[in-house]
DNA sequence: TCTCTAAAAGACACCGGTGTCAAAAGCAAG
DNA sequence: CTTGCTTTTGACACCGGTGTCTTTTAGAGA
């Protein structure tokens, strides 16, 4: 596009190149930049022609202290599920994509004890317009508390509204737990193991409530010892199976809190040669990439992470974006995981 | 760590508000900041506690415009592997954490034949210190050529030195395929198969020479029939293992360029009841999630991201980092990928 | 005490944009 | 041709830092 070809020694244009090519000042050649009204047509051809000759772009560092504001948002996350990260990083940049926006990725360490001290030093430095903060650390109110403080704009990203609805993009998790466990339980299934999230994750809460939602709807409880602790990792699934494939009546189907440790769940029936989904059927939640590649296939709740980045951007920035967007679901403002069968899940077998 | 709690409406605090406070200039100020050694103990003190006092963070925009400089770092990738991507950025940020440098991450769409232009566009507006292209788009001569045209620094990632040593990082992957397809020769294998990667891919060049060299070392060939082609996707795998274990002679062991087709070749072995490790041994590429999670758990080889992602930075910007790193091999500039045994590979069923 | 020199500190312009406000230009009406 | 108003443009300060060069200060030696 740009019409020079910038060599490696040779200054980047500025403004004040602009204007004296174009003949006006500078003031003139910023206000064509920024969209003034206040211009006339001819001015603003001639500008917009001496832009592209020089193939001038505005410093944006310059800008940001002219402007007494960046054009930066973060994203902050501390996620054990790095392909959930990219996609919604994906939806973000799909959302600035026609702004000045740009965007600064920001791993947390969640665990550690200088947690806030570190993201308090990071937002100092680099006083983003808006932070996006990603579950699990989305549910940490000191957080979102930090941001407030520091004149730092925020959306928390969760599994059911964290927050005022302007700070909040969320999704149905709860319900689809639901309505996948109603699936098991339609099937035929009344033995359902539970493996939990770890304690104190809203996300897990959520997912704990759906599952004992959807067993209460059919007349079910959940018996203590088909319910097993979790920390989404892959090493908890697999405890969590050994107990529950160990009973002496085990389950016919367990639904597990994350893909990660259905995949564990599965690596045990494996190994105990216990046939899935013939003997036993299996649920995650994520759909993260290794629920495809397990065998057989997991089926799990999707949640619409790329299209939850789209709009926790329309919701940080929305005075920066061009275009609207649709409202989620006005009342909720959540949008709608889905649940996806595959070959996990089947009728129990016959007795 | 900062005294002052910075409410909403306060404003941030300047140079010039520590230069009153401490009852020095600015620049004496600036000359605190930048670690200058012409300033008296005395005055280097005051200074100091005015911005302790005060909690003044250095705006790094008007920095970044007074240098002449910014201080950004760019990490372009276009990845099918998520985890590859976060655990390198995590090296980087390692490596920068005491530095000025932030980072701004770009995924880049490959397929786009607006490729380069997109990233025209992000170096020519956001003007980084330098690019860290992570494969395989590391293996574009173009990008690299691009980078240099905008006087932008670039380090390339890849299986092998791409470029001059001080552009490239790089890790022996071709050496340790070599390794691991040693170990199922050892271990009697003498049919084995191979899923090549990507055409055009260097990293996929890379593998397919380490399986060849360790073959013709232990005086075998690769017959057709057992030469598949793959993408890195999970349904090449798919493909290739349908192909592969239908075959008369099917092999005893499989080696797939990287895990995720490994994932799809031993989906099809559960599929046909075809036991791994015990009929067939399976050995992937990467170290993904992946690896892990299936079942039997994949041997696979490990290359060192995060690392890498250190020696990027370093190799990019030594001058804006403290610190020095060993140099990794002087010779080659390459980092050590390690062979990671795991369940999917034991000596072939006997005859 | 005075001179000389090196170290320390400051004054001021500048980086590349935008805000404010005043000046110039355009145009209709008198 | 003026006047009066609106639209368009420009001059200049300013954002918050750093570079350059000058001035001040401190300390050593005469």
């Amino acid at each position: 596009m740009a019409a020079q070809t910038t060599g490696p020694g040779s200054r980047q244009p500025t403004i004040n190149d602009v204007a004296a090519l174009a003949g006006v000042s500078k003031k003139t050649v910023s206000r064509v930049i920024n969209r003034s009204e206040f211009i006339s047509e001819k001015t603003r051809t001639a500008v917009r022609e001496a832009i592209e000759q020089l193939g001038f772009v505005p410093n944006p560092q310059a800008r940001a202290l002219a402007f007494r504001r960046n054009f930066l948002i973060a994203l902050l996350h501390d996620n054990p599920n790095a392909q959930t990260v990219l996609n919604f990083q994906q939806g973000v940049l799909d959302a600035i994509k026609d702004s000045d926006l740009a965007l600064l990725v920001r791993p947390v360490d969640r665990t550690s004890d200088k947690m806030l001290d570190d993201v308090r030093t990071f937002l100092e430095k680099q006083r983003p317009i808006g932070a996006m903060l990603l579950p699990p650390i989305s549910e940490n109110d000191d957080l979102a508390a930090l941001c407030d403080s520091l004149g730092v704009r925020y959306v928390r990203v969760g599994s059911a509204p964290l927050d005022d609805p302007q700070h909040c993009v969320s999704s149905n998790d709860r319900e689809v737990v639901g309505e996948a466990v109603g699936k098991l339980v339609a099937l035929g299934h009344r033995r359902i193991g539970f493996v939990r999230g770890p304690v104190g994750f809203r996300s897990a809460a959520e997912r704990e409530k759906g599952f004992l939602e959807a067993l209460a709807a059919a007349g079910l409880t959940l018996a203590d010892e088909l319910n097993e602790p979790g920390n989404y990792r892959f090493a908890a699934g697999i405890d969590a199976g050994e107990r529950l494939l160990s009973l002496a009546e085990p389950p016919t189907a367990i639904f597990c809190s994350n893909d990660e440790m259905a995949a564990g769940v599965m690596s045990v029936a494996h190994a105990k040669s216990i046939s899935v989904p013939g003997a036993l059927s299996i649920i995650g939640f994520d759909d993260s990439p290794t629920a495809t590649h397990i065998w057989p296939a997991l089926s799990t709740v999707r949640w619409p992470i790329r299209e939850m980045g789209v709009r926790a951007a329309h919701n940080l920035v929305p005075d920066f974006l061009t275009g609207t967007i649709q409202p989620a679901d006005p009342d909720t403002a959540s949008l709608a995981s889905t649940f996806v069968e595959r070959q996990s899940v089947a009728p129990p077998a016959a007795r």
